[in-house]
DNA sequence: GAGTGGTCTAGACCACCTG
DNA sequence: AGGTGGTCTAGACCACTCG
């Protein structure tokens, strides 16, 4: 699995990322960079594809490929990418506090999204953590996971504290889709007091599927954002 | 201007959206749809790739492109579009109700986005909405669009109350890229009022540019929804 | 006019899913 | 085993931007 668009996607997302290009610098053209690479126009404009997804990049008809700049404070796009991944590219310290550690449970009723019958009786792994950027807390993440042949994952550490990074060297899955929904709502008391805020403070509530190459099991997030200081989005 | 790719992914939409395929149906194969249309499969993996951005599909490798189901209550993905093509998508009523007609002036100082040096010079056209979904209004939207080459754009009527549709019929405007931002924020009085709200109720503000084709023309919007029975989202 | 990204063709091999 | 979508190649023509 070394996708050549993958590869040269991650190539020029390290390169903007360690300043090799800079804000409003151009890249170099789609017929360039699939010289240099040795690779087709269309494996070229795959990967800028996904760079501009990414916010990375913004195309220009007959000008060339432009570098965006970054925006601080926000947390990123919302995307097929965990907490710790967005962050960290954002060059934040971030932390991630478990607040409730992974067990085994029900599923707790009614659930937010519609489960198919081998995930409602399969258990449910739960975990609950408080996200923190540059050391306020900003995000509480619940975690919702069919147990179906995951042996140990309760018992075992995450690793480097990604719960996507766990999943794939564990057990070898991958996230394949996201589906996202979003309301504001109030905040309650328990989580407000997380969040180290006043109960009733509007919150983003954002709930999260990500689907998976294992079928039926589609990891589960109610994401709780204190958009106070970091707001959510992909602000070019 | 009629593109392959465009037409046959208006074709698919069109046959969604009147029920010829339903939630959990196959689309024909790319293989399929590529003879029947006269096209390459590349084309039809184009056209395919933006009804699966718009969530209207959803590709499974080695069995095929499925119809998904359209959640109710939910405004849509947020994406390159109006408020009006929205949520005529979904067959919800949709009203729109002028709370200031179009008009020129200043921009707002300080302005949400970041202007370039001939939109801050340029005037200002402005103006706010309400819009609302079966009888009710869900969302709050101030617009402001530079005052670039766009001729008597304040006296005329809004072409089916849709203001991209103005611009493009009128003046040739293409939409061609998006970028958004979120946060929950408290509902202040006048826009609780407007929503029927309490103050103090939480909206989400979504702060959203367009970019066009005509560099410097940019269209701005600040949209405070109502999230309580309407979320905004790509629930699939 | 030279270079750019946008679109399109006509092939190919692969991994994945299902019967 | 046969069909599906995922990836990739090697070309082509166009509209657009810029000097």
């Amino acid at each position: 699995m070394d996708l050549k668009y993958r590869a040269l996607q991650q190539d020029l997302k390290t390169q903007i990322l360690s300043g090799i290009y800079r804000e409003g610098d151009l890249l170099p053209s789609e017929k360039d960079l699939s010289e240099s690479h040795r690779v087709t126009r269309n494996t070229v404009r795959q990967a800028l594809s996904g760079l501009e997804q990414e916010g990375y990049i913004r195309k220009m008809k007959g000008k060339g490929s432009i570098v965006i700049r970054h925006h601080k404070h926000t947390l990123g796009v919302l995307s097929v990418k965990g907490f710790t991944e967005i962050l960290s590219e954002k060059k934040l310290n971030v932390e991630t506090i478990v607040l409730d550690p992974p067990v085994i449970r029900s599923w707790p009723v009614p659930f937010f999204y519609p489960l198919d019958d081998i995930e409602s009786s399969a258990g449910c792994v739960y975990l609950k953590r408080i996200r923190c950027a540059e050391h306020n807390p900003v995000m509480l993440e619940s975690t919702y996971i069919p147990d179906l042949n995951l042996p140990g994952f309760c018992k075992k550490k995450l690793i480097e504290g990604s719960l996507f990074k766990t999943l794939n060297i564990n057990y070898g899955v991958e996230i394949t889709h996201t589906s996202q929904d979003l309301r504001a709502i109030a905040a309650d008391p328990e989580s407000a007091g997380h969040l180290r805020l006043s109960p009733g403070t509007p919150l983003l509530h954002i709930y999260l599927r990500f689907s998976t190459n294992r079928e039926h099991l589609n990891i589960y997030s109610s994401l709780l954002c204190n958009t106070e200081n970091y707001s959510i989005g992909n602000k070019l």
